[in-house]
DNA sequence: CTATCATGTAGACCGTTGTCTACATATAGT
DNA sequence: ACTATATGTAGACAACGGTCTACATGATAG
C-alpha cells in the first residue's frame, strides 16, 4: 500500500533488488520527477479541512440532492413535502437525501408541528471551498 | 413520474378521487405550501448548467481526485507517475481517475514523449459553481 | 527494428449508495 | 384515547463506481 519512493537511497537503486521488484509491481516510476509531491499529499490529507470538503462534495454529487440544493437558493425555505414533490422521490428516500445534506453542514432542520423546513445552512457563497 | 399537484383544480381536490389515490401514493402533499417549486425544478434541471455543475461536483466527489486536485493547485503540472505515487494507486486507476477529471473539464492532459502532464484546467477559483 | 518504458483500455470484482417497501415515531385534531 | 397526517428508521435490492489484473498502444533508445 505505502510507496516508499521517496525513501530510497542512492545505495538501494545501484543494488536495484528493491527497485526492479517494485517495477515489476508497477509501483515505481522512472521519470525523472521530484518527489515532494508524497509530502504534499500526506499535509492535504493530514488537514481538518480535508475530509470537511470531502463530504460536501459528496453531498451535492447527486442529481436530487443537487436540485434541492438549488432550490432552496431560490426560496429560502423548504418543507419536505415540497421537496418530496419536486424531486418525484418517496418521503423516505427525501428524509434519506436531506439527512446526508445536514450530516455533511450544507442545511439545517427546522420542525414545526407535524412539518419539517429545510433551509441552507450557510450562505450560497459559503457552500464550497 | 411526474407530479401534477401544481396544476390540481379545485374541483378535484373536491371529489376527492384523484386526490385519494395520490395520497395512497403518498405522491401529494396536504400542507399548505405553494407549489411553484415544481416549476423552479424544472428550469433548474433544464438548464445547460446544471449537469455540467453535477458532472464538476462528481469528479470531485472521491478522495483520490480531491487530492489530486488539490496537488495541482500547489504544484501547477504534475506527470501521471506522480499521481501515481502520490496517491498509492496503479497506473491503471489513476488513468481512469484522470479521465473522469478530464471529461468533467476539471483538468487538461499534455503529452510529452513518454509522459503524461496533468494541469488544472482553470483557476482554482472557477473550478466549482 | 526491436526492446523497453509509460500510459491507455477492457473486463471483472465487489463495496458503496440511491431507492423502495414496511414499520415506527411524532404531532395535531376530534 | 383514537385517528390521521407527516416524517424518520430499518432492511432489502439493484445499479453505479473505484479498483485491480491483463492486454494493447504509443514513444524513445539502442
Amino acid at each position: 500500500m505505502s510507496i516508499s519512493v521517496n525513501t530510497m537511497s542512492a545505495s538501494q537503486v545501484e543494488d536495484g533488488l528493491e527497485e526492479r521488484l517494485l517495477r515489476l509491481r508497477g509501483e515505481a516510476p522512472s521519470c525523472s520527477c521530484v518527489p515532494e509531491y508524497v509530502d504534499d499529499a500526506k499535509k492535504i490529507r493530514g488537514s481538518p479541512k480535508f475530509p470537511a470538503a470531502l463530504a460536501r462534495l459528496r453531498a451535492l454529487a447527486d442529481e436530487k440532492r443537487l436540485l434541492v440544493v438549488a432550490l432552496l437558493k431560490r426560496r429560502d425555505e423548504l418543507c419536505a413535502c415540497e421537496i418530496q414533490a419536486a424531486t418525484g422521490l418517496t418521503h423516505a428516500t427525501v428524509s434519506h437525501h436531506m439527512g446526508v445534506l445536514a450530516d455533511a453542514g450544507l442545511v439545517r432542520a427546522r420542525r414545526d408541528g407535524k412539518w419539517m423546513y429545510y433551509r441552507l445552512a450557510r450562505t450560497p457563497e459559503e457552500l464550497l471551498p
